[in-house]
DNA sequence: CGAATAACAGAACGAACATTCCAAATAAAA
DNA sequence: TTTTATTTGGAATGTTCGTTCTGTTATTCG
């Protein structure tokens, strides 16, 4: 019985039992971390350091939880490595969907693209710089399940600059005679440009500059 | 008397010594691997496979030298790694600004620039990227004397670029109206963004029609 | 209270880490 | 041969690595 309901919870992860003649309660402590604030943290401990440069001691020491809870939650270090990665991920190209979609003009759209991606390099004291660049040229090709996520991930961004020029195409914002599938894959590779340069170049006039001479790409 | 023919020695580096009334003969052993082509067994090391990642095994296994003749030689694992960035920016500025200078066209010359960069990339089945680049991702900002190192890296490459385009410009191959330091800006914005990008798409003919896109900024 | 379990502190593990040291082998020239 | 110094294999050192384990404390509810 007692093993049939530790079974049970575990498959249904149910809170309360009721049969016909009495009520089991299985109500354990209840989590007193918030697991994706801590993995927050590893995130940022991760793109700030690398994954090679992170010890274990490093995230015991910065995420405030206990190391066996680390494990318990996480896995081992590789696993929240890749945790922390998807949860950038996640983020960065909803915050960048949403960036470009709130511009209706698209030479804009970019402009503000650049222009946060610039501004946050600059602002960050830690120049973390980028975490899916960093992890592209740490990682690549010596982990080759972070090739797929980084192939998909450029995937990702290329169709999203490609769906959104195609739109400002079609409201006559750019030449119809534009390849549209290089013009995105070329926006992309600046953009990851931008976010390697601005580890090196604090200079946010010239960083600007530069931003307005690509976009002059777009017409 | 002894002392001072040591101090000499290290001082001149002499192989003999005639006094006036007889001659000193101090031949040690010499080195029998070569300085620099161990050096350079150790940089392909390090750009492959990061700082971090490398171990002092797997560079003693790699170069082909005892363990104490690493350490005699090149110091520790940070010297080591500082000689091996050195060698690769010389011959990385070298190798480029040969590369420009040997074409009177300014279009032609970056077009020879990025698409050698491309073909090199695409050979490397090590996918090793740029070093500068993964160091710049890598040790920025945590190692300060890196960071040093790369700005230094980047003035060379945007001073080359400026000079090359001026040029071009007198010869009126360029517009008079076009922001040259701003050019060469993004100029080498967009070939760290191929260093980048290049590790993951593999893709040749999309990388070109990326570049020749690029190269519509030059007119 | 008792039962259950999350979260904890911290010890323990073996492996890998950077670095140093030593004795033996090697090479060059007197 | 002897002298001098390089290079070597490999042992040794002490630290840090990722990971697991043990025992304790804290919290939940009947």
């Amino acid at each position: 019985m007692r093993q049939y309901l530790e079974w049970l919870f575990q498959e249904v992860n149910f809170v309360e039992v009721r049969f016909s003649t009495s009520t089991f309660y299985l109500m354990p402590r209840v989590k007193s971390f918030d697991e994706e604030e801590v993995l927050t943290k590893a995130m940022n401990l991760f793109w700030k350091q690398g994954y090679s440069a992170t010890s274990i001691q490093d995230l015991v020491t910065h995420l405030g939880i206990n190391r066996a809870s680390l494990y318990d939650t996480y896995g081992d270090k590789e696993q929240l490595f890749k945790k922390s990665f998807e949860l950038y991920r996640r983020k960065s190209i909803e915050g960048i969907s949403h960036l470009l979609n709130s511009h209706s003009n698209v030479k804009d759209g970019f402009y503000e693209l650049y222009n946060k991606a610039i501004n946050e390099a600059l602002l960050d004291n830690d120049r973390k710089g980028c975490f899916a660049v960093n992890n592209t040229t740490e990682l690549v090709p010596n982990d080759n399940n972070c090739l797929e996520i980084l192939t998909s991930n450029r995937n990702a961004f290329e169709n999203l600059f490609f769906e959104y020029l195609k739109k400002g195409q079609k409201k006559g914002q750019i030449k119809k005679s534009k390849d549209l599938k290089s013009l995105a894959s070329l926006l992309f590779t600046i953009y990851n440009g931008m976010l390697v340069v601005s580890k090196i170049n604090r200079n946010k006039k010239e960083l600007n500059d530069s931003v307005k001479l690509a976009l002059s790409l777009i017409e």
